[in-house]
DNA sequence: CTAAAAACAGACTACTGAGTATGTTTTTCC
DNA sequence: GGAAAAACATACTCAGTAGTCTGTTTTTAG
């Protein structure tokens, strides 16, 4: 589940997804986030096997972040529209939080994939693929769970998720953290994306 | 403004937005786009000074597929919630026709600059983006008229605007035009994401 | 019908960047 | 303290690709 990394790597995962983000997963080159680090490729290929395999990586621990954050606040015995809130909320802070790996995410969560991909590539792939799919199981489940007890509409469910999550993760394209005032906004922008995420879900 | 376009470079940006859709904008080459019309690179040099040049008249024709589908259905006169319900149906169905376009928008409007950037082709992302900010106009203006009218709730335009667009194309991540059900499926979406993003308005 | 321009094809160049192979330093562990 | 392993650095190879240049076909215009 989470496995022991090293401070090593986790430097070289942060360097990464920073420069991912800012220069784009594919302009991006080993060079560059070992340049960024100080240091040559010799670092990132001792930890890493590949560049889909670094890439992988940062796309699995982007998820497990919001994991984390998520499964923390979720809770069975509440009420579905408000474990929905807490965890929206959640979700929006932590994303801001941990801002560059969401942003390697959705550049590559288009359904776009390289050319270059052997066996072991293709299984990180569907790893991240399917820890995404958990993820977004948690929210699932409690929408299902509202349109049971008849407090939401019903609705194609995959429709709604999908729709509900975008609108959550909406910061990830303009959210400049460096620039502008910190942690009041964050939260301004995390209530705002709740309330109208939770109003999404009714009538 | 709609500038004439020949039918041979209508069809080099068709099939240059299907291997960008596809391949992800960066890993697709000029041979690549080539081969999938049975040319080679000299047709496409031909019409277009540089792959930034092709890449960046797709993003533009896709924000003129959209503007010009939904400021057709757009009505100042309407009340803003009803106008805004309509604009919102519009957008994603003409996102669902031409899905391709879309895919390629969001693949590289996530800040990801490539380091290629000469005097013409930034002027080019810079029209793309004008071009997009203002057909989100569309939409803010509406908002905007909704919540002067106390019909919606105040909240951060700028956070409101993107959380809203964004559920508007959560589609792109995830539709598949090929497998399953066609036309009746599109109103299904179109119709569950347009109420969703006008509940989101809401209290 | 013919000259000129447009619309391509095909071969070539130059460069970037992923991956490798080997050497060097640092740490670990007995 | 000394061997073994981990953690890097450096120099190199090689495939893929953007862009160019020249030649060839097709269309247009007078």
């Amino acid at each position: 589940m989470l496995e022991q990394i090293s401070a090593s790597k986790s430097e070289i995962l942060d360097a990464a997804a920073h420069c991912f983000m800012t220069m784009g997963a594919d302009s991006a080159s080993i060079d560059d986030i070992a340049a960024s680090l100080g240091s040559t490729k010799g670092r990132i290929y001792h930890h890493f096997p590949s560049k889909g395999a670094l890439l992988a990586a940062v796309q699995l621990r982007a998820a497990r972040f919001t994991y984390q954050a998520v499964s923390a606040v979720a809770d069975d015995a509440l009420p579905p529209q408000l474990c929905l809130e807490r965890m929206a909320r959640a979700h929006v802070m932590e994303v801001l939080r941990s801002l560059p790996y969401h942003k390697v995410i959705l550049q590559t969560y288009t359904g776009a994939r390289a050319k270059t991909s052997n066996a072991f590539e293709l299984g990180m792939q569907a790893q991240v693929r399917a820890e995404h799919r958990q993820y977004a199981e948690l929210f699932r489940d409690q929408i299902a769970r509202g349109i049971e007890a008849d407090i939401f509409p019903e609705r194609n469910l995959t429709v709604t998720v999908a729709g509900l999550m975008l609108m959550l993760n909406s910061p990830v394209f303009w959210y400049q953290p460096d620039r502008g005032a910190g942690q009041e906004f964050r939260h301004t922008i995390a209530d705002d994306l709740a309330e109208m995420a939770l109003a999404s879900l009714r009538t």
